[in-house]
RNA sequence: GGGCGGAUAGCUCAGUGGGAGAGCACCUGCCUUACAAGCAGGGGGUCGUAGGUUCGAAACCUAUUCCGCCCACCA
């Protein structure tokens, strides 16, 4: 077979990801290898981006997210997938409006200046400059998506499936408009839903308030955290079985300040046991209170509008903030003697998710999806395991959530979105829901206003998987890759985004939307905090890769992610992977040169002049490629990163390429020589093949230097475990000649010897359990490894050799003669050292074996183990004990 | 209030019933022709605490302490 040149000329000397990653990227665009087949023989492979937001920046969760996406989709495409990975971004309702709205005041202008029209256009206008920002940092990292067919939140195509949605599930009853309580937020000056509330425990105040009675008969306490709600109080309740407030119910109190006479009510809400046992009741401005105010026909007077300002039903206080309103309202309430007590009180206070300004719950006309009967069907899906949470853990949370569930609100008073597909009729009031603007009303009217709101962005992210393939047409693309075969994505949006693409998948598709879904930590920064703008101490994955290139980002993130656990990111981290990919790169170097004179073919390995170390790293990497398939096919990506530091550095670079050198000079012959290099030629193909999903782009650059058949790394086959005749032997060998080895090394660095310098001899007596063959037949490489000059075989029976200090186990007795550098003293109580340590040892397994309890139940080949250790043990201190005799 | 995760070497973490490990940091010696972003050797841990199960527990069970996170109609 016609071999590729090789290329070493064109390696740096050290790794250097600069002048690689643009370049390979550029290739894998123009060779089309992204690119899924609509229709296709090979089976299909799927995963939709989590679409970030178009106001979005790179950060690390998104490197993390999409660099375990791509090792996912690199390693389907080369094990013979047809895979899809579909790119996108997602409008972002309030993110994106708030954005361009600082822009604008920056300008000293206001959306309401410009109106609504101007106003979207200029959304538009930013989202075509910065919306293909993050996409461009996407490709910087490598991800490997079809970018032919990226997609838009807002595109025409999904805007469509949006309607097709909402009016399928308004006809089915799922969707409903009312007057409801629900978060909303002064400032974004829209609805919000629960889910879009952080609440935060801060430390407030619990007001104690006398409410009199209205006949002078007395008086009852309430305690409230907002007294500016007092004002549109119409009710106070207690408990029904409370025997010590039985008596107030049917009376009535007078609100204080505002002098409104309302009922004392009983309600199962109230808890008895706090405070006094008696609720005020605001319905217009609390939750609970509205629910009460349902249940009793109770008036719902709003006092704060939706700026968080007191109204006109707020009397003297009126255009006072909220706050403001509280803080004189107290004052006044102390004035006139009606201020019980002010406590300290620790309580969550709802937070806007996007400004952080505080949630007013708001009474007011909203769209609701209900979610109830979808979320049966959901948990079904996952309790059948249709879908698979991983790591499992998230299945619980995932339930505990959608056992709760509450109806989803949808609209929102934004301008930026999907306007909600509803118009109401001037004339008769009709609501008519249709996909196409209505020409006119039933009753005849043509003067049809359409809703102002737009839907929640979630609404759109939901349909996502099939959005995406061109729902609600039949497209190739559903019939191929839905559903989709892995969701890869972050606890925090579990609820958000992934509860609800089940439920519309299942809704719409019959079919939930993923099989799979990988749940990945969060990443934080090297002390565990979350990374924020204001901590400063934000990592931005686009320094990294400017710094330390895409791969390394790539490879730490890979091998900091265990399942359940977040990760904690520092430079210095990301430095111990920049380092191996040096030591890959400076490896494949050394292959190369070796190989570059190659007269044969490389591919054709004569297996006849193979030694221990080439069957043993051959059988290893056949180990470790049976590993590695497993690992990743398991979202093992931790695991598998570590799994090929530690071979690359660890097996291949440590033993094997040393080994090999000798047989490279050509100091065994012609045969050795182009056995060995073929080896590396083989071992190399697998190991970069093994590596590319996490590091496409250096090991690209090397497979191409190296020439293998196959231009295109990414191309080419993942590798199927091939362990050689005779490879089993050879690792048993392996393991006694490393022994040996780094025994040598030992004594060595004992008598400080230096490394450059080689010592003249070492005697090694090998004793009945050994593997005399191993070491007879491999002698040449423990004395290349531990500089040696020649090691003497003595017979079992021969005395210790004179001057020598030693290194006794089980198996053999190593002697290194030194002659006049030998400190007895020292020798000795290094022996004595050794010899009570293995004493102790003995006496621990002696007692274990005089268990009786031990030797019975344990299993037969454990308590044998033991015995053999005792035996080694024992074996071991004799000799030691014979050494320190004959040095005394 | 409900739930989840964590506690192992100075730091960050692997290790799900029979040998306590890695990387970084530290100490010693080396610029040995692939790599000083490197090589070789070394020190360092009563595995949070208390019980239990077991012949045997870092691992399994119970309780407990501390740390982190999520959820909840905490007036």
């Amino acid at each position: 077979m016609e071999r590729n040149k090789t290329g070493l000329e064109g390696l740096s000397k050290s790794y250097d990801p600069k002048p690689i990653e643009d370049k390979w990227y550029e290739k894998w665009l123009d060779d089309g290898i992204f690119a899924a087949e609509p229709k296709s023989e090979k089976p299909p492979f799927s995963i939709v981006i989590p679409p970030p937001n178009v106001t979005g920046s790179l950060h690390l969760g998104h490197a993390l997210d999409n660099t375990l996406q791509d090792i996912l989709c690199r390693t389907k495409r080369m094990q013979g997938y047809n895979v899809l990975w579909m790119p996108g971004t997602d409008h972002a309702g309030i993110a994106t409006q708030n954005v361009v709205e600082r822009t604008l005041q920056a300008e000293g202008k206001t959306r309401q200046e410009l109106g609504r029209e101007a106003f979207i256009e200029r959304v538009w206008e930013w989202k075509e400059e910065y919306g293909s920002r993050i996409i461009n940092q996407l490709k910087k990292l490598g991800a490997s998506c079809d970018w032919a067919r990226e997609r838009f939140t807002m595109d025409e195509g999904l805007s469509r499936a949006v309607r097709k949605v909402f009016v399928d599930l308004y006809e089915k009853d799922l969707i409903y408009r009312g007057k409801y309580l629900i978060n909303w937020c002064p400032r974004c000056q829209t609805a919000l839903s629960d889910l879009e509330v952080d609440h935060k425990e801060l430390d407030g105040k619990l007001y104690s308030v006398r409410y009199d009675f209205d006949d002078g008969s007395g008086s009852v306490t309430v305690m409230t955290t907002r007294p500016e709600t007092i004002l549109g109080d119409t009710a106070i309740a207690v408990h029904p079985r409370d025997e010590k407030n039985r008596h107030l119910i049917g009376k009535r109190a007078v609100v204080p300040l505002v002098g409104r006479v309302v009922p004392i009510v009983e309600d199962n809400m109230v808890d008895p046991e706090f405070g006094t046992g008696a609720v005020k009741i605001t319905p217009a401005h609390d939750p609970n209170d509205f629910l009460v105010g349902q249940r009793h026909n109770l008036e719902q007077i709003q006092v704060i509008d939706d700026h968080g300002v007191m109204n006109e039903n707020a009397g003297k206080y009126a255009r006072m903030d909220r706050f403001d309103a509280r803080t004189q309202i107290v004052r006044d309430l102390s004035e006139a003697g009606l201020l019980l007590s002010e406590t300290e009180h620790r309580h969550s206070v709802g937070h806007c998710y996007r400004c952080n300004t505080v949630i007013e719950p708001y009474l007011s006309e909203q769209w609701f999806v209900r979610t109830k009967p979808l979320a049966e069907a959901d948990m079904a899906a996952v309790r059948a395991g249709d879908i698979k949470f991983i790591p499992e853990q998230w299945t619980t949370t995932y339930f505990q959530w959608m056992e709760n569930i509450r109806d989803w609100c949808i609209s929102r008073q934004l301008w930026w979105g999907h306007r909600i597909p509803a118009w109401y009729c001037d004339d008769c009031g009709e609501v008519l829901v249709s996909m196409e603007t209505p020409s006119g009303c039933k009753c005849g009217s043509t003067n049809l206003r359409q809703d102002e709101d737009v839907l929640d962005t979630w609404f759109s992210s939901a349909l996502w998987p099939f959005s995406t393939m061109g729902w609600p047409d039949e497209t190739p693309e559903l019939k191929t890759f839905y559903p989709t075969s892995v969701l890869v994505t972050g606890f925090d949006i579990i609820f958000f985004w992934v509860a609800r693409m089940i439920m519309m998948g299942l809704e719409f598709m019959k079919e939930p939307p993923f099989r799979d879904v990988y749940i990945h930590a969060l990443v934080r920064d090297e002390k565990g905090q979350k990374m924020s703008k204001s901590k400063g101490n934000v990592i931005d994955p686009l320094d990294i890769i400017d710094k330390y290139g895409a791969d390394a980002l790539r490879l730490t993130l890979a091998a900091l992610t265990l399942q359940g656990r977040d990760i904690f990111l520092s430079e210095s981290r990301i430095e111990t992977y920049r380092f191996f990919l040096n030591k890959l790169w400076n490896a494949a170097r050394f292959a190369l040169m070796n190989i570059e004179d190659a007269q044969h073919d490389l591919d054709a390995i004569d297996e006849t002049s193979l030694r221990t170390q080439d069957l043993w790293i051959l059988s290893r990497l056949a180990d470790v490629t049976e590993e590695m398939t497993r690992l990743l096919d398991g979202y093992f990506f931790g695991e598998a990163s570590r799994l090929m530091y530690d071979f690359v550095w660890g097996e291949l670079c440590d033993w094997y390429l040393e080994l090999s050198k000798p047989a490279l000079r050509g100091d065994e012959g012609d045969a050795r020589k182009r056995a060995t290099q073929s080896v590396l030629y083989a071992v190399f193909r697998d190991v970069l093949k093994l590596l590319h999903p996490i590091i496409p782009f250096a090991t690209e650059e090397l497979w191409s230097a190296f020439g293998y058949t196959q231009s295109i790394l990414g191309r080419s086959v993942w590798p199927t475990p091939k362990c050689p005749d005779g490879g089993v032997a050879a690792k048993t060998a392996m393991d006694t000649i490393q022994t040996v080895v780094r025994a040598m090394r030992n004594l060595r660095a004992e008598i400080k010897m230096p490394p450059q310098q080689t010592a003249p001899k070492m005697c090694l007596k090998v004793k009945h359990a050994a593997d005399t063959e191993a070491l007879s037949n491999n002698e040449d490489l423990a004395r290349l490894l531990a500089k040696v000059e020649a090691i003497e075989f003595l017979p079992a029976d021969a005395v210790k050799p004179s001057k020598s200090i030693s290194y006794i186990t089980s198996e053999w007795e190593l002697y290194f003669p030194v002659g006049e550098l030998l400190d007895t003293e020292k020798e000795i109580a290094r022996l004595e050292a050794e010899f009570s340590k293995l004493e102790k040892e003995a006496q621990k397994i002696s007692g274990k074996l005089a268990n009786k309890n031990f030797v019975d139940r344990a299993p037969a080949d454990v308590v044998e183990k033991e015995r053999l250790a005792l035996e080694n043990a024992e074996l071991q201190m004799a000799r030691i004990k014979e050494n320190i005799a004959g040095l005394k």
